[in-house]
DNA sequence: CAGATAATTCACCCTTGCGTTATATAACAA
DNA sequence: TTGTTATATAACGCAAGGGTGAATTATCTG
């Protein structure tokens, strides 16, 4: 079910974080990393290696600008997850109507056998 | 952004595999544990803990069934996940649409100032 | 060129997470 | 009761992940 580093990378909350922050806009690697280093205790190079793990599983972009990085979110790496919960779902509620008319057998097999002079 | 440990479990291959797998309906967990550790060599013991976590995570809901545990799905933690992706990407089309409006100013004042016998 | 600034990489530590085997608990079957 | 099946827990080892400070690379500034 799709390429899925994505989900892998996303499940921190740190580099969670840098992608709530990047869906705004492209940004600098230090804005990046003073940000979720405020708010999570964390310093400049570990902020820095979250960056990297989320450019290795695609999830941003980086382009160089002068002295500094400017990181951008991919919007597929959104899509990946959005299509990994959609297909659960529908496989879900699938299930769900296939219950649902399994029931509503069930209903009228019981309706029927009170109906029919059987018991 | 919403209550997100149950990103933190989907960070996880064989996690991930499991919710797959009770996407399709109501399993035991013996079945899901052969089914996992087929697929990935883990032993029983090992999808039992995967199936502690998601059930910690609120991900999945566990049922006795006489000597076995019935695991499903919780319909609302896919949710948690579709709305988180759907705000970042929300964020993200509406800087898309700013950028374009910003454009579209910056070319109606290149317009302008050619137009206009300023230079 | 000599700083200063921005960011990455290095070397290392330490915790956490996942795996294993062995054991416990509980329900069913004989 | 004894044995078997289903699942969870315990105890433990090991590798990975994430953190740190120090060093490196690269760009800008005086």
């Amino acid at each position: 079910m799709g390429r899925m580093q994505t989900m892998d990378a996303l499940g921190d909350p740190v580099r969670r974080r840098i992608v709530e922050l990047l869906a705004a806009g492209t940004r600098p690697a230090g804005e990046l990393a003073r940000s979720v280093g405020d708010a999570y205790g964390i310093s400049q190079p570990a902020a820095s290696r979250h960056l990297r793990v989320l450019r290795e599983a695609g999830i941003v972009d980086s382009e160089i600008d002068g002295q500094r990085r400017l990181y951008s979110l991919r919007r597929e790496a959104m899509d990946d997850v959005a299509t990994w919960v959609e297909n659960v779902r529908a496989f879900w509620d699938q299930r769900l109507d296939a219950l649902e008319t399994e029931i509503a057998r069930g209903n009228r097999a019981r309706r029927d056998s009170r109906t029919t002079p059987g018991a």
